[in-house]
DNA sequence: TATTGTTATACTCTATAACTATA
DNA sequence: TATAGTTATAGAGTATAACAATA
């Protein structure tokens, strides 16, 4: 037998669905704070962890963000001491950033977090209960990722 | 029987999540950006519409943000129109915030926007497979409330 | 001629501190 | 004395445009 308790309307679902980006947008600034980073700053040194050292360039494209503001989030980070620029090997009008040891030590520590929240999220989730929420995630995302396209188009 | 097709682990699953916050985001931005709303302003009118005029300390309360950052903001949206500031009918030190004919309407177009999202993300979702999501987004946000309760203690 | 990163300028959101006018 | 909202000042993130050095 099969019991449905009031799953709410998509309109709820969808409130429900805003708060919690709220919620983790919260928790990921403080959690940041606590190490001197910001959420734009963290996505930086991110690319640097998972890509290794790149040009400002790159990190320009990879981040949708203007070269300007690059210069300022990687000024940001060279003021804490986070990563380095260096002059690139082959071509003098680039500069590599890389990760410092403190800034590689910092990232093994929002590793760290990373897995932590993930477990304290899903942890005690049984298992068919957990399988039921990815696929229902899995189906937003896709809906989603239509809808940016969509209406990411048109524009030259 | 019961198909247990991957649900992938925990660390998959909140990199989901995070994507979703990241889609969502955008998402929002890109629409209100349409109304000539940014995401802090479009929350002032959301209470507003949804509470009635109010004094700006209330607003800075309710968003908890600065005085100083409510008056930026009442700026911006009184500029485009689309609230207005009256002087308070009994206390001559506040001012009251009310929409504009134009911002209700602006707010009803939010409104049709949000069900037209709802929609789109679980309209054509089973009954049961959206029902065990809404169940798990819940256990996500009791957690999720939890944590940042008990992280944001012992500040005072 | 095209590209990399910078300086110059500007806008939005955010904060604290000092001040004005009122309670 | 306390409260509502402002001006003053500052910092972070974002953008475009003009410019330097180098490809």
């Amino acid at each position: 037998m099969h019991l449905t308790i009031s799953p709410g309307t998509p309109g709820e679902a969808l409130d429900q669905l805003l708060e919690l980006v709220v919620l983790i947008s919260e928790d990921m600034t403080q959690t940041l704070a606590r190490d001197g980073l910001t959420v734009p700053r963290a996505h930086l040194v991110w690319l640097l962890h998972h890509g290794g050292a790149t040009t400002q360039r790159a990190l320009a494209d990879a981040l949708k963000v203007s070269p300007r503001n690059v210069t300022g989030l990687v000024d940001g980070l060279v003021a804490t001491g986070l990563v380095t620029r260096e002059p690139h090997p082959t071509d003098r009008r680039a500069t590599l950033v890389s990760l410092t040891d403190r800034g590689a030590s910092t990232l093994a520590e929002m590793d760290r977090g990373h897995r932590e929240l993930a477990t304290l999220l899903f942890g005690d989730m049984a298992d068919r209960q957990f399988g039921s929420f990815v696929d229902g995630l899995g189906h937003v995302l896709r809906r989603l990722r239509e809808e940016l396209n969509a209406s990411g188009e048109g524009a030259p």
